[in-house]
DNA sequence: CTCAAGTGTAAGTATCCACTTACGTCTTGC
DNA sequence: GCAAGACGTAAGTGGATACTTACACTTGAG
C-alpha cells in the first residue's frame, strides 16, 4: 500500500505474525504499561528486534490499531452477509454478541490507552476513523433492519418514529455508546454481565425499534 | 472523618484550596501528563511543597477524585431538590445539560486517566464508587419521573413498559453510557455537539419514557 | 531573645523507559 | 567458498520523572 505493489517481504510476514501478540500485550497492559521491554518479552524477542520491524513504539501501537480494525471489520462483514437475507436477525445477533466480543479482543483497553495517550494526532485520527467506520456500518444495518416492509421510516427529520426508535444514525451511536460503556463497566465491576447484555438487547432494541426476539412465546 | 473531629489544620485548608487546581491540571494533562513538576507549576508551588501536603502523586489524584465527586454530588443534589416538585422536568434538565457539564469540569478526562492507570485498586475503587452513586441517584430520579400518576410502572420484570422505556435501573445506566461516550466522541471529534445533545435528549428520553419536551408545539 | 516549626528555593537521586550501538553468528546468492 | 546482509544477544545512553535532601528565611510562643 506504500510503494507500487507492496513486496510482502519476510519482514512483512514477520510483522503480520507478531501484531496479534502486540495487540494482546497492549490490551493487557495499556499503552504506558506495555513497555518496549514487555512487548519484546511478549513476542519472545529482544527490544532490538522489534525496532528492526517498526521504527517506534507508536508505530507498533498504530499497527495494532490497524490489525484490530481489520479483525473487527471482517467479523462485521460476515454479519452484513447475513443481513442481506435477514437484516433484523443480523441486527439482533449484533446486539446480543457485541458485548462479549469486545471483552475478548480487549479492544476497549486499547482504545482507552489510545484516548489517554491521544495527544498524538496520528493515534487520534486512527481511532476516530475506526469509530466512524463502525458507525457507518451499524447505521447501514439498522437502516435495513428497521424497514422490514416499508420504504422509508426515517423521513428526513423523522425523529419520533412509529411507536419508538430513533434514526439509524442516532441509534448506531447509541449502540456504540453502550458497547463502549459496557467495557468501562466491566473494567470497574459496575454491573454483572447480565445487565450488560440487557443494556444492549433491551435498550438497544428499543432504540433501534427492532421487534423483540419473541422466541417460543412462553 | 479520620480521627475524632478532624482538626481542620492550616494544612487542610491549604489542601482544600489547591485541589481545584490539581483537578484542572489532571483534566488538562491526563494522569501521566500531569507530572509532579507540572502540578507544582499549576499550583504556583515547588514540587516539594506539594509533597508536604500529600504523600504521593497518587494521593493527589485520589484527592482530586474526591473533590470532583463532591462537586458532582452537590450539583445533582440541587436537581434532586427540584425533582421533589417536578420530577419529569428535573430529569429532562439532567438529560439536556449533562453533556455540557461534563465537558466543562473535564471529569471525563480524569476518568479516562483513572481507567488507564487503574491497575491501582484504590483508584479503581474510587471510580467505581463514583459511578455507582451516580447510577443510584439517576435511577431514583427516573423512578419518580417515570410514574407521574400510576404507582408502579416497573412490575418486577416489566421490561416492555407501556409504549417504551426500560426499567429505571437500566435506563440510568444507559444515560450514564451516553454521557460517558459523548465525552469520548468529543475527544475524538466523532460528531457535533448537536448529535451529542440529541443522543441524550431523544435516545435518553425514549429509554426513560419521558414525555418529549413539547414546548410551544410548533 | 530563642528555639522550634513552618515556608520558600534549589539541587539532587534513583529509577524507568524508549531507543541505540556493538558484536558475533547464521543464511544465502554467486 | 565467501561477501553481505539478516538474525540473535547483550550492554548501553539520554532524558524524563516521582520523590528527597539541604539549607536559608520567617514567624510566633514562651
Amino acid at each position: 500500500m506504500s510503494d507500487t505493489r507492496t513486496p510482502a517481504t519476510a519482514a512483512d510476514a514477520r510483522r503480520a505474525e507478531l501484531v496479534p501478540t502486540l495487540a494482546r500485550a497492549f490490551a493487557d497492559l495499556g499503552y504506558a504499561g506495555a513497555t518496549t521491554a514487555a512487548l519484546a518479552r511478549a513476542c519472545k524477542l529482544r527490544e532490538n528486534q522489534l525496532y528492526r520491524l517498526w521504527p517506534s513504539k507508536k508505530a507498533m501501537f498504530l499497527a495494532t490499531l490497524d490489525y484490530l480494525y481489520e479483525m473487527e471489520t471482517r467479523w462485521w462483514r460476515d454479519r452484513l452477509a447475513e443481513a442481506e437475507h435477514d437484516p433484523a436477525a443480523a441486527a439482533r445477533a449484533i446486539l446480543d454478541e457485541e458485548g462479549r466480543r469486545r471483552g475478548e479482543t480487549g479492544l476497549h483497553r486499547i482504545i482507552f490507552a489510545g484516548l489517554h495517550e491521544a495527544d498524538d494526532p496520528d493515534v487520534r485520527h486512527a481511532m476516530a476513523q475506526m469509530y466512524q467506520r463502525f458507525h457507518k456500518f451499524i447505521a447501514h444495518v439498522l437502516r435495513r433492519s428497521q424497514t422490514p416492509g416499508s420504504t422509508a421510516t426515517a423521513s428526513g427529520h423523522g425523529v419520533e418514529n412509529s411507536g419508538g426508535g430513533v434514526t439509524p444514525h442516532l441509534g448506531a451511536w447509541a449502540l456504540i455508546a453502550f458497547a463502549t460503556f459496557s467495557n468501562i463497566a466491566r473494567e470497574l465491576d459496575l454491573f454483572p454481565v447480565s445487565t450488560q447484555r440487557r443494556l444492549m438487547a433491551e435498550a438497544g432494541g428499543l432504540l433501534t425499534n427492532l421487534p423483540p426476539k419473541n422466541k417460543t412465546k412462553k
